[in-house]
DNA sequence: TCAATATCGGATCGATCGATCCATAACTAG
DNA sequence: CTAGTTATGGATCGATCGATCCGATATTGA
């Protein structure tokens, strides 16, 4: 049964994707309420009604992309593809994905800001995506790890070191789109990515 | 002979060392001219005057950054060094340089945004960042021809590829930088990274 | 039917945004 | 000296920011 009170009279769906959207084109900062109020159809009470302020929404915006276009990266984590496909599927997925013309340019996690200042305002939009980077991170080195066990990689290999120069490209993908890299390069230099990942084959 | 009229008062280095580093701590647009004006001791007037708009105070502020911190990167266009020597020069000094706990963390032309809707606003503030970006890209690049021609790889290798390759692996290292990844996992990455160029090698 | 609850459109809040204005001060040129 | 020019501190501008308030409306449970 439904909760007491007056019903929802908009589609959360809708809505969110509409400030996905915005947020992914325009970043959070620029971003404002009128904007959102504006894509969205609704009005200030309703937006706050629903999501309490401004960063809530964006957290639920993340939220959405996450379980949207940004899924793409989960499939570093199946554990049923060998490591070095699970990279492959992953770097070439995401340049695919962000290439996209239906939706804008780069990926919404890498581009939504740093924490520059850590330990002091903690800035709470920017939790939400800094979170969804360490967790890509932490699926790319358990990938590495996997890759070791399996002998794909050699029994030496560094794993921080080969983690990190592939969530650095993976990262560094967003600002080459905004560029204007063609996707081809970049399709090209996440081979060049996995030729170094036979490299260190054992 | 000095110019007709008052003179300045304020020193023209240390106002742009002190914008440089708010704009690289928060980045352009959550910087205040507030925070401006008190970072500086400058009023409005001041500032307007010296630079007639926070866009002009920005693009100063990275020009003063390009000619500090930001000159690590030019060190790919040594064309006295091997082309593999300027790249490791290049890979290894920004992340010293970036991970230098002195200043703020990461790369302001890296992090200051990116152009998300071209052709429509071209908001002027970026311009001058994805200048940077494209001037170091096409130096890497050069790099990268220079490597083929001097037979450290193949003849066959692709130019575009391997610069994607190492271009998205520097601008990655902005934000994992200021995830927090320590300086000697990005090291050992750049390594691997160089590693791949050898084994381009023809 | 009658509270209680929750959402709606829309007006409006104080704060802050980037930018401008003005009277005054400090300099050069004649 | 005077006239012209530029920089200064400080007040202030209209616009916009994120957020809140209000009266009306729509629903549930008694």
């Amino acid at each position: 049964m439904p909760p007491a009170g007056r019903p929802r009279a908009f589609d959360m769906e809708a809505v969110l994707e509409a400030a996905m959207l915005l947020f992914w084109e325009q970043g959070y900062e620029a971003t404002s309420l009128a904007q959102l109020r504006e894509a969205t159809g609704l009005s200030s009470a309703s937006l706050y009604g629903a999501f309490d302020s401004k960063e809530g929404l964006f957290e639920k915006a993340v939220e959405h992309y996450i379980a949207g276009p940004g899924s793409v990266t989960d499939v570093v984590a199946d554990e049923v593809a060998s490591p070095r496909e699970a990279i492959s599927l992953l770097l070439h997925g995401s340049i695919s994905m962000q290439t996209d013309t239906s939706h804008p340019r780069g990926c919404l996690v890498a581009l939504s800001g740093t924490v520059r200042a850590p330990g002091a305002g903690e800035a709470g939009a920017r939790k939400v995506v800094a979170a969804r980077r360490a967790s890509d991170r932490a699926r790319i080195r358990a990938c590495v790890v996997r890759g070791i066990d399996s002998g794909e990689l050699a029994e030496d290999t560094d794993v921080d070191g080969v983690t990190s120069m592939i969530h650095g490209f993976l990262l560094g993908i967003s600002t080459q789109v905004c560029d204007g890299t063609p996707a081809g390069h970049l399709h090209t230099a996440a081979d060049a990515v996995l030729a170094n990942w036979d490299a260190q084959g054992g």
